[in-house]
DNA sequence: TAGTGGTCTAGACCACTAC
DNA sequence: TAGTGGTCTAGACCACTAC
């Protein structure tokens, strides 16, 4: 861990522990680095995280506050969620397991071959999966995966976790994700699966991948059951 | 404006303009701090803002690599959002206006008492404003905002644009806002005023909105008719 | 092992705020 | 006008990648 994370955790643990109460000034930047054996630059670095997770807000002229944010927002953030629904559910110790109502290999069609940047004799996976929690219905997730970056996918791989074998066995980097949030009425697919009312809503997260070497690794519509999963965002400056 | 913002938007454009193709690699660090006759923590600061954008990924070792990414993206962020609906369709030359359904001061009940920090006798505006997109309902806010933070409200502005009164005449300075995004039914309240079915869901946004100082200006719930509305997110890393 | 980006420093200058 | 944070530099050392 670098110096200036570290730092930023003792600032964020002071916080915490209202040793740097709501609405109070931060020590200035030369009084931190000289208790931290820092320079002004490396505080500055600790601060700028501090700013990003909403906690402090610095000014120039006037100093460096604490901001009245709770810190449970961390944990509701999407900065981690692509780690797959799994990884998130574990957190709270809730149980995740899919059923795989189709798994194909096909030709792209148009949208989807814009989506994934593709031509039309690239071969990508169709899998549609839907994922329970404590044995609820939660997602129906309709994927789609380029075959030449994820070979041999199987069922077994399906009912898991995708992304703990994409990450650990493939050993794929990723990048980030490109997503749009959306309400939609519910389809007859959606009542069926997400065992929902006609008059259910839906609320669908379509979603695009990045690996760090750019290349476009899924693009999947995520239809989650109204009642059971919101979306939160922190938007700074 | 900023040394590094300035070599970002050099670079920015030597990308649009495909002098740096998709997945090629940029010049190394040391290379740019020489052209740019910038230290190599100023070249740093430029790639940094680049890959908050998602243009470039910087890797130890091995380079910073040109992503696969359109640039339209930047534009449905919702980086900008919370200036108002206003601002956001102005760039595409359309027209807003608002009805107001309600305008009253009122104590806060225990909910909107817990979201903005404030005690029952604290008043706050209770505002329900209609917002319409050339002429076609478009969104139900239900906005509550504390009365010491924002005298003199009137029903003038609030036909307006509230956030442009807060900016130029209050010159309130925004920091930020935590959104939650979900999908809802419609209730007959949405149905009238959107002029929706009743078997219409609702992408709802719930918002607070903090003020540099760190006080909390507004905490609202609106309701965008699920058929002309998206909200769009990027995450990195 | 060579080459890349990440971090860190000490000091400097500047922009902005609040009085 | 005093005091704050923002930026910038030149140089150093290190972690990681790819061969």
């Amino acid at each position: 861990m670098t110096k200036y994370e570290q730092i930023a955790d003792i600032i964020r643990e002071r916080i915490k522990k209202n040793e740097y109460p709501v609405h109070s000034q931060l020590p200035k930047q030369s009084l931190l680095a000289e208790e931290f054996s820092a320079s002004r630059e490396t505080i500055k670095k600790a601060i700028d995280l501090l700013t990003m997770e909403g906690l402090v807000y610095a000014q120039r002229g006037s100093g460096t506050v604490v901001l009245n944010r709770p810190f449970s927002q961390k944990e509701a953030s999407p900065a981690t969620e692509y780690y797959g629904l799994t990884a998130l559910m574990e957190k709270e110790e809730r149980s995740v397991d899919s059923d795989i109502i189709l798994f194909d290999v096909t030709f792209p069609n148009q949208h989807i071959q814009e989506k994934l940047h593709i031509t039309a004799t690239q071969a990508v996976y169709h899998i549609i999966r839907l994922r329970r929690v404590d044995n609820q219905p939660y997602i129906l997730e309709h994927i789609y995966m380029p075959v030449h970056l994820v070979p041999h996918l199987t069922e077994d791989i399906l009912k898991q976790s995708i992304y703990d074998y994409l990450k650990n066995e493939l050993d794929l980097k990723f990048a980030g994700a490109y997503r749009m949030i959306q309400a939609d009425k519910s389809d007859s697919f959606d009542q069926t699966y997400l065992n929902c009312e006609v008059t259910d809503p839906i609320l669908e997260v379509e979603q695009v991948v990045y690996l760090k070497n750019g290349q476009l690794l899924e693009y999947s519509r995520s239809r989650n059951r109204f009642d059971v999963r919101g979306y939160s965002v922190l938007d700074l400056q």
